[in-house]
RNA sequence: UGGGGCGUAGCCAAGUUGGUAAGGCACGGGACUUUGACUCCCGCAUGCGUUGGUUCGAGUCCAGCCGCCCCAGCCA
């Protein structure tokens, strides 16, 4: 039970309750993390890391990492590297305890054998299609192989010679023996093993035979005497056939025990692996690290931290109805961890000029600037202020309307960390274009001083013109609707490139020149902003994590 | 039409043995504010898919309907 009202209680701890009440595993609670090495971690398995790692923590027990690396063709060594490294980041430790399925070949070879020994499997010669047509149909019972009855010895051979590679692919399988008339189509006979004469990204070309999901999952259970196999919805019709690997293979009690939950969902986000991986591959983003990409590496390149993610996943919950959580749950866990960590810096999107009349030219005076409102430990900087500054473009109108705080002929406004300004004229080109603002500003009212109490409705941030670096900045929208399940074409068919990603110049404080690198937080009106690490040293470039809060544009908007 | 699941507010989600609907997100209102942010208050299901039944009492028990999801890979 969760001490933390903010986060639910779920089913999977009462059931782990009772287990122990039970006594059925004694004080023991050993989850895995059974990712297949065929993409990267999407914010989806961060749902389930945080499951798995999170029980083991609360337990005072383990969390495995467990490659599935069962059917070579889909499998790569980048991917377990990545997964590794998101895992890692995302704050959860296996010590020495990284397996990989394909550590258990042998074993689950033996157990095989000894299925067929228990005449409880059998090589099976049908085709792929035949096999569908003997299969039956959801409501028909399906038709028993006519090569169901053979002897062991018979099935024995055969299965030796399919491991040392005398039959090509998809010539025979071994079939477990169980019932054809089963309503549950994956007790219908399922498949074993397979033929695949394919290079395994880590036992090479030993292996010719891979082992289904449904059968090496169960005993590689067992084997690390997993307690809780946690996984999701779909495999629930696969449970009564994971208890009978493990019932027909002796493992003895008590054995794992495999638990189903929803998968997250969330809106206006890809979330199929399949479809990211075409993003990847149609070069329609820059890899699976983009940072407009819903993985674990997109996000962190975004400038998502671990503990927002993991604070996302602690609040939605875990049960088994399919939901959709919506994105602006995962937004307000950065929001709220990025507001306590941001260090503040100035940054204006879009220059308009303003020139403040009564400053002596050439002066430039340096202010004191916290990092941080809310954290003094975070400290302060100097910026520099001039004569001649840039504001925001849509910080000026020059006929206001009604609620507009900011700035506007006549109107007063302080700028942060500065002086309160007003507006005296504005300057045009024959164009009739605004060039610059003109302005004075009140000398007493300079922040930190003794007359600064002074107020205004607007407050604007800024840079000094004479100081300011140029960077660049990308502002990246929501990656893509997925809410209709359109068809892979459609979904790549629809995609523009230009909406999703828009790259601009803005003036930044000179500080931030000294940042650069490290994926610093920094902080202005429009939002938060991660500094990319992967950026070339001469230009700051920002990837925008998420918008501020911003009752003016909502206001704009509804009007 | 077979089997397995699920249905509590716009979105998630708590709800031990039936005792009179937590919390979060979003949203609305107010206070505060040198970020229209943050923070802080207040509001937000006479109602738990639906219809009956049992009961002093039902989100919780029973029966029947309705809706949604998953399963016919030699993928996981």
């Amino acid at each position: 039970m969760s001490t933390n009202p903010i986060i639910p209680s779920n089913f999977i701890q009462n059931m782990i309750d009772e287990d122990l009440r039970n006594q059925k595993y004694g004080e023991k609670v050993h989850t895995r993390f059974p990712p297949e090495p065929n993409g990267y971690l999407h914010i989806g398995h961060a749902k389930s890391i945080c499951l798995n790692f999170g029980l083991a923590r609360q337990y005072q027990g383990l969390c495995n990492l467990r490659f599935d690396d069962t059917n070579p063709v889909k499998e790569d060594v980048e991917y377990v590297e990545s997964i590794q490294e998101d895992v890692k980041w995302l704050g959860f430790d296996w010590d020495d305890r990284m397996y990989y399925a394909s550590d258990y070949f042998e074993k689950l070879y033996d157990c095989a054998v000894y299925l067929i020994q228990q005449g409880r499997a059998f090589v099976c010669d049908l085709t792929a299609q035949q096999m569908r047509e003997y299969r039956g149909t959801l409501t028909e019972p399906g038709k028993e192989s006519p090569y169901r009855n053979r002897s062991a010895a018979e099935n024995l051979e055969l299965f030796e010679r399919m491991k040392a590679g005398e039959f090509p692919d998809g010539s025979r399988v071994l079939r477990a023996k169980i019932d054809m008339a089963s309503p549950n189509l994956n007790m219908r006979d399922p498949v074993l093993y397979r033929i695949s004469h394919s290079t395994h990204h880590r036992t090479g070309d030993q292996w010719c035979i891979y082992p289904m999901y449904d059968y090496a999952h169960p005993i590689s259970d067992a084997l690390e005497n997993i307690t809780h196999s946690i996984c999701t919805l779909e495999f629930e019709d696969h449970r009564p056939l994971y208890d009978w690997v493990l019932e027909a293979c002796d493992f003895p009690a008590p054995r794992p025990q495999q638990i189903e939950f929803a998968r997250l969902n969330l809106n206006n986000t890809v979330m199929s692996k399949r479809k990211l991986r075409l993003l990847v591959e149609g070069g329609h983003v820059s890899g699976w690290d983009d940072p407009r990409m819903p993985t674990i590496s997109g996000l962190r390149r975004r400038g998502y931290t671990p503990e927002a993610i993991r604070d996302f996943c602690d609040r939605i919950g875990v049960a088994k109805s399919n939901s959709t959580v919506d994105i602006a749950m995962l937004e307000h866990c950065i929001r709220e961890d990025l507001n306590k960590r941001a260090a503040r810096a100035m940054v204006v999107l879009r220059p308009l000029k303003l020139v403040i009349e009564n400053y002596p030219e050439g002066q430039i005076e340096e202010l004191v600037a916290e990092n941080n409102p809310e954290d003094e430990s975070m400290g302060t900087r100097t910026i520099p202020f001039g004569r001649e500054i840039y504001i925001e473009q849509d910080d000026f109108m020059e006929v206001p309307v009604k609620k507009f705080f900011r700035l506007a002929p006549g109107q007063e406004v302080r700028l942060k960390h500065a002086y309160i300004i007003k507006c005296e004229s504005v300057v045009k080109d024959e164009a009739g274009n605004l060039v610059e603002i003109r302005c004075s500003y009140d000398p007493e009212t300079k922040s930190g001083g003794a007359n600064s109490g002074r107020k205004v409705k607007g407050t604007l941030h800024w840079v000094c013109a004479a100081k300011a670096v140029k960077a660049e900045v990308r502002l990246y929208d929501y990656l893509l609707t997925d809410e209709s399940e359109e068809a892979a074409e459609d979904f790549l068919a629809n995609l523009n490139p230009n909406s999703l990603e828009t790259i601009s110049d803005c003036m930044a404080e000179p500080s931030l020149a000294e940042a650069k690198l490290g994926n610093r937080y920094q902080f202005l009106r429009q939002g938060y902003f991660a500094v990319d690490p992967d950026a070339s040293p001469e230009k700051i470039v920002f990837n925008r994590v998420v918008g501020l809060r911003d009752s003016w544009a909502k206001a704009q908007k509804s009007s």
